[in-house]
DNA sequence: GAGTTTGAAACT
DNA sequence: CAGTTTCAAACTC
């Protein structure tokens, strides 16, 4: 599909734009607006793109699934290997990343509307570019009954659309469409979608006139009646084309022509000039692809000096597209297929774009608190979603490192190199940030821009942000190793599997949800794209057993449980260990410990012996402050000591300032727990509580007090300052906390460990409340298996 | 880099 | 559900 049948179809569809015909046809039938939309749609798809499929766990409802899917799309680079095997992949990638930073213009400058389309929006894959591109052709194939052959390929490219998903609402046009060709009821949603998205840009009143008064004239492409068209129609679209072409700009510029053409064809798929001709593989030529590519570049050319003009700034960070190549690869793709269907299935549910919506804006929120307060706090992804982040974070830890400098820099970081010198000054951590740059700028691409995905990386960054930063042992040799290996493939986490054949929970990168990739040194790895179904399948099974298996072990809950007082204002404890820990040598200080790892203190729900988890005790006492964790820790306390003050301060502002800046943050984060509840088994909500990012500051502050090593320090400062709050309490909540053990029974699904094995707390009840919500955010993750 | 330790995951 | 085995990461040398 990826391929050949693309291209094929996208050749037609440059011909077709230029046609006098696709003008007149723009002009005259209201699926124009579909042009613009399935731009748009590109960009957020693209954005979305970038999430790894990993998240995109078919498990998840529909609703949930599709903000999986978001989240994921910044791994999502994996899929556009499978799709792309050649080496194309790159170019796809940079491609994506550009394409993620225009959503991100799109959304900045568009719509706050967007904000709910976006949330539903799916996280497409790699593919983005190409799925968005197909839904252009269904929109105008709508108008005309020829578009079937685009209907065809609007499967995958409907899953995509999915992703980007703006809004739910359906679209009668996309209905037409459907019925043309697309037996595929994805294909409708997808197209339902970009009216969507069309509609809602248009309503959000952005400076579209302006822009495509600009746009048009460059953008005309062959007829001028299609520029006056577009005006009429396409407002937002012309934007959106603008970006579209400007994202594709670089790669030509690039020079690679593989890229080019892929991406020509990725266009052209949907508008199939031959549509009548449905063996795309008889119009499929390399002549005719050169033809088509040139046409598109022609086209390209024109959008881009429109865009130029129009929006230089956004396109910035394209020197850092070369930067994402290493890292999307591990995005799993076999949930992706999965959770598009599923997602289209449900987008329609106004119910279900409206928790969607609030996810993304407590994702945003989450995000946003960690980098800055006020300011493009939707962009600042912190990590925040655990689902299967937190089993990412483990496998990729560079991607940890990365993430967090993405998010406390936000957008600015866009560059590689940047995000690398910017993280290195502030964070003492930074050890090996900078050989990730790459991997970081690839992210801050993606993360940045889609504040969804790097949510959900954050989620799962956290608990290893936490980890590798407080750990300052292994993290260091670890990221010196990533460094090395990192540079082409920072990110990527390796296993080393030799029994499981990389399909079992023991493999770090299956129960984080990505594929194996080449620096693996596992044996007889299945986790491949090639073995999708395998892997699904395998998945399935192990969800059946388990529900949460993949989903993040480290649980973060921003809940904001006031009931501590005031260090528990200041620091609610949010991050727990989904399950507890069983260590009984380790005493929870070295990494055998999932808490410790997950640089969470142990909870009433672990079972460990002797527990000195420098996060926080079973007990609930810090170790940290001064009994064995010091040992390891004493080192950052004499840094720490005078900072600590400073840090409180920092953080208590840092909270007030979510409180007010960062608003939807709190309130949204409540609202999901609660409105998101575990749908009957599995699924948890794939709440935005778990704000890795925000949390790793959080620890790090809380650590410092508690006199823990610098490394935390670092990200105290990026983050913390920035808005790190005082989340991370987890030591206080350890210290007092109770007994979240009601709560998590309840909250458990797996209903594993949940009961608490000793209470050797009493519960204090606001603790309990708090832990309650701890469990609840734990829900979130996404569940494989499917809803029943 | 090889070997050991450790605890989660898987199995019974 | 508990006990055992398997497994691969984490750790040590």
């Amino acid at each position: 599909m990826d391929t050949p049948e693309r291209n094929q179809i996208g050749t037609p569809k440059a011909k077709f734009e230029d046609s006098p015909v696709f003008n007149y046809i723009s002009s005259l039938s209201p699926i124009k607006p579909v042009k613009s939309v399935h731009i748009t749609q590109t960009f957020s798809s693209l954005s979305f793109a970038s999430l790894p499929s990993v998240f995109t766990s078919p498990h998840v409802s529909s609703h949930k699934e599709s903000r999986f899917l978001r989240r994921h799309n910044p791994s999502d680079p994996s899929k556009p290997e499978s799709s792309l095997e050649s080496g194309n992949k790159v170019s796809v990638n940079e491609d994506a990343a550009e394409l993620y930073i225009n959503a991100e213009e799109l959304h900045e400058n568009c719509v706050p509307g967007d904000s709910v389309g976006e949330a539903s929006a799916e996280p497409p894959c790699e593919h983005s570019k190409f799925v968005i591109e197909l839904p252009r052709n269904l929109k105008y194939d709508c108008g005309s009954p020829e578009c079937d052959a685009t209907t065809s390929c609007g499967t995958e490219a409907g899953c995509e659309l999915e992703a980007a998903g703006l809004s739910a609402s359906l679209v009668p046009y996309a209905q037409k469409t459907s019925e043309n060709g697309s037996s595929d009821g994805e294909g409708e949603a997808h197209l339902q979608n970009i009216c969507q998205s069309g509609q809602r840009r248009e309503g959000t009143g952005c400076d579209w006139e302006s822009l495509i008064s600009d746009a048009t004239d460059l953008l005309i492409f062959d007829s001028p009646n299609a520029s006056e068209a577009f005006r009429g129609i396409m407002q937002n679209p012309l934007d959106s084309v603008t970006r579209f072409c400007n994202s594709l700009m670089p790669r030509l510029s690039q020079n690679d022509i593989n890229d080019e053409q892929n991406v020509l064809v990725l266009d052209t798929v949907g508008s199939g000039e031959q549509p009548e001709t449905e063996d795309p593989s008889s119009q499929y030529g390399e002549a005719s692809q050169q033809e088509d590519t040139e046409l598109m570049q022609d086209h390209l050319n024109s959008c881009m000096v429109s865009n130029q003009i129009e929006k230089e700034d956004q396109f910035n960070c394209k020197p850092g597209l070369n930067l994402h190549r290493g890292l999307r690869r591990r995005c799993l793709d076999f949930e992706m297929a999965e959770a598009r269907r599923k997602s289209l299935d449900n987008v329609p549910n106004s119910s279900s774009l409206l928790s969607q919506s609030d996810e993304k804006i407590t994702t945003n929120d989450k995000q946003l608190v960690p980098m800055k307060p006020g300011g493009e706090s939707a962009r600042c992804i912190l990590p925040g979603i655990g689902l299967h982040l937190n089993a990412l974070a483990t496998t990729s830890k560079d991607y940890k490192t990365i993430k967090r400098e993405n998010m406390a820099y936000g957008r600015q970081l866009s560059l590689p190199n940047l995000s690398a010198s910017a993280h290195s000054p502030t964070a003492g951590q930074g050890l090996g940030h900078e050989s990730f740059s790459s991997a970081s700028s690839e992210r801050d691409m993606d993360g940045t821009e889609n504040g969804v995905q790097l949510l959900q990386d954050a989620s799962q960054e956290p608990a290893f942000l936490a980890n590798e930063e407080f750990n300052q042992n292994s993290p260091k040799k670890k990221r010196r190793k990533f460094e090395q290996a990192g540079e082409t493939e920072s990110s990527c986490k390796r296993c080393n599997c030799k029994k499981s054949k990389c399909l079992k929970l023991y493999c770090e990168c299956f129960a984080a949800g990505v594929y194996c990739i080449e620096p693996c040194s596992c044996q007889e790895c299945f986790n491949k794209p090639i073995h999708e179904d395998t892997v699904l399948a395998t998945r399935k099974q192990i969800e059946s057993r388990n529900p949460l298996a993949f989903a993040p072990k480290v649980i973060r809950t921003a809940d904001p449980v006031p009931e501590y007082g005031e260090e528990s204002s200041k620091t609610p404890a949010s991050a727990r260990h989904k399950r507890g820990c069983n260590c009984k040598k380790s005493s929870c200080l070295k990494k055998y410990c999932e808490c410790y790892q997950g640089g969470v203190g142990c909870s009433i729900s672990c079972r460990c012996e002797g527990c000195k988890n420098a996060f926080g005790r079973k007990d609930g006492s810090f170790v940290g402050t001064e009994t064995e964790a010091d040992e390891e820790e004493t080192e950052a306390c004499d840094k720490s000591v005078a900072e600590n003050h400073q840090q409180k301060n920092e953080i208590q502002k840092n909270e007030e300032q979510r409180q007010d800046s960062a608003l939807p943050s709190t309130p949204l984060r409540l609202s999901r727990q609660f409105s998101l509840p575990f749908s009957s088994k599995n699924k948890p909500p794939r709440s935005s509580t778990f704000n890795i990012g925000s949390s790793s500051g959080l620890y790090t502050i809380t650590i410092q007090k508690l006199g823990k090593p610098n490394i935390l320090r670092p990200e105290s400062k990026l983050e913390g300052h920035n808005q790190a709050v005082p989340e991370d309490e987890m030591p206080e909540i350890l210290q007092g906390d109770g007994s979240p053990s009601t709560g998590i029974k309840t909250a458990s699904p797996n209903g594993k460990r949940v009961s608490p094995p000793n209470n050797e707390f009493g519960p204090s009840p606001g603790r309990r409340a708090g832990r309650k919500l701890i469990l609840q955010s734990i829900p979130s993750f996404p569940s494989l298996t499917p809803q029943h």
